[in-house]
DNA sequence: CTAAAAAGATGTAACGTTTAATCATATGGA
DNA sequence: TCCATATGATTAAACGTTACATCTTTTTAG
């Protein structure tokens, strides 16, 4: 259709030099009003869109972010829609500064190459951490980078991370302080300094607190998942300790266990309580509604992109490292241990 | 860091011309086995990836594809997981055919700018319908485009659509199956030619080949959002005639309707049925399970990149129009009318 | 053994920008 | 009046590719 007007026919009817209206669209240089008009007219009614590719080969930047979103399984991302706020936040932040955002789902293969290929100005990249194949491999590439919910221990690193362990501490507390003792935890994989590690951090200092003494067989370490959780319910329901609360690490798993014991017939709260994490969209109209940690998803996507931005353009002020706060939103699936 | 090898670089070092290790590259022209040894070896030393803006600005295609995505309607952020479910579909077909997904989440003043600027290979476009804003300027642009659950008229127009009518007589018919005839339809906005109005189209056969006649008292339409369905609750409470089944269509706001009659003191299913419609990854996890037409949504996204690579390719031979199957799952949320 | 054809390699223009260097004209001060 | 300085506008190089046309060398056919 509308074949690729250039500014050079911009030029070309309004008059005047490629150069000039170059400098007409950055602002650049010295222009008259009256060309300024003149060329502004053309470009309107030419529909002229600047070509993007050549701007970047001759600038170097692409005003192209990439955000990184790990754990693709069988190929496909997770399904968990906690990435789902992610992201919007993500976007949502980068149309704010015109800068659009690539989605890169990666397994432990991805090698990254098309980074430096597509000139991408800086990423965002969620959930990786030391052990993680990705992680050297993204620090080698010498690009802008905010990791999300890493725990990365470098301190030259831009990083936005959610207070877990005070999220840990503050289910567990929660759980405790309604009289209950054996508590278990339904986790991801409990790597060293990740989200889990810190969160799992935060349920021990309220078990300290309160001299509850830790049990490891109350840890069960699962995928992450709705499938994770209901499966859980089993070794739950089997176990040899009374169990009466379940924190469990993210409000999918939540969902999961919730139905798992279910079927397996005890009831939550009233025989179990479950503690969920993230306050993911539809925590308060599951039956019964979730108790759960509350973040700010979709802010966070939006702090990093501006973090990344700052980082990119030197502006950046802000500290290296931010930690979002958490709280305890108390529904229905906690209960007092002893009914009355 | 690295900073930026050239094909001129690998050029220089390998003794050969540019033109030379660019035919090695894309293995065109002709070149000997030695030479391309020699080449690639050197290509793989200092890690040369090409310039994606050089190449697009050479031949005007970025392998670039965006993902148009209604992210802001009426002002609220839509945080239906549907939506992640697709673009995981695409950025999984994207993956396998070497092309990168670029997010756009567009209100109704999206100007598209920057679709021409990228010189991006094609669209894939969700929910569009002939009146919406957004449709008239995106087939302005000229690029290749696919539309997902759109319902567009045009028969140049590629589509991939659900078998939307069979779903809605599906869910009716499965409802009039188990004895109810007061049944209610929660749907999203009922444009001329949208998703939902051909759900209600299978609606109304189902009636018809039962001989129900129509009211048009039990149609509601609400925002298709978890809040929109617990809102609907109430009014579907108070209602006048005896409602014993509610066909919603979208999953999200059978959730939150069921959430909003349990909350008024109505239980699902032994009041009230109630049908969903998409089969959301949660679905098999509420309690009660629900009841849901069935879409495979992940292969939706992967089949709308194929038709669009397809058709950049030109080797288009698949038809225009796609129509995805549907099925009905059948679970714990309905129940015959009257209960033995 | 020679002419023709094939194989291998190269030079260079072009894609659409930005930017530094240059040039031309008008303006101001002494 | 003349030089210095602003102000406007232009020229041309460069960014990293690809592809066409050209050139050289080798192989093949007769």
């Amino acid at each position: 259709m509308s074949n690729k007007v250039s500014i050079k026919d911009i030029a070309k009817i309004a008059n005047v030099s490629i150069a000039t209206v170059s400098n007409v669209i950055n602002g650049t240089g010295r222009v008259s009003a009256d060309t300024k008009n003149k060329v502004n007219k053309v470009i309107q009614e030419l529909q002229f869109v600047p070509s993007a590719s050549a701007r970047s080969l001759k600038d170097k930047n692409s005003h192209l972010i990439a955000v990184v979103v790990p754990f693709v399984e069988k190929g496909i991302l997770q399904d968990n829609p906690f990435y789902w706020e992610l992201v919007r936040g993500v976007e949502n932040g980068a149309r704010n500064h015109e800068v659009q955002v690539i989605l890169l789902g990666i397994d432990e293969h991805e090698d990254f190459s098309f980074v430096r290929g597509r000139h991408l100005d800086g990423l965002i990249v969620v959930g990786v951490y030391e052990q993680s194949p990705a992680y050297r491999k993204i620090l080698s590439l010498g690009v802008p980078c905010v990791f999300l919910d890493s725990y990365l221990s470098d301190p030259a690193l831009y990083q936005v991370d959610l207070d877990d362990e005070a999220g840990g501490y503050l289910g567990t507390k929660h759980l405790i302080g309604l009289g209950h003792r054996a508590i278990a935890v339904l986790t991801g994989r409990l790597e060293q300094g990740g989200v889990n590690y810190f969160r799992y951090q935060g349920y021990l200092r309220a078990l300290r607190e309160s001299g509850i003494p830790e049990n490891p067989d109350l840890v069960l370490e699962i995928d992450s998942s709705i499938q994770g959780g209901y499966q859980a319910a089993q070794r739950l329901g089997h176990h040899k300790d009374g169990i009466t609360g379940v924190f469990a690490f993210s409000d999918v798993s939540a969902m999961g266990l919730i139905r798992g014991m279910h079927d397996i017939g005890m009831r939550v709260p009233e025989d179990v309580s479950v503690v969920g994490f993230d306050d993911i969209f539809y925590t308060q109209y599951m039956i019964p509604s979730l108790t759960t940690i509350r973040q700010d998803i979709v802010s966070k996507g939006q702090a990093a992109v501006t973090m990344l931005l700052d980082q990119i353009n030197g502006t950046a002020t802000t500290s290296r490292r931010v930690t979002v706060p958490v709280s305890l939103i108390v529904r229905q699936s906690t209960n007092s241990f002893r009914k009355i």
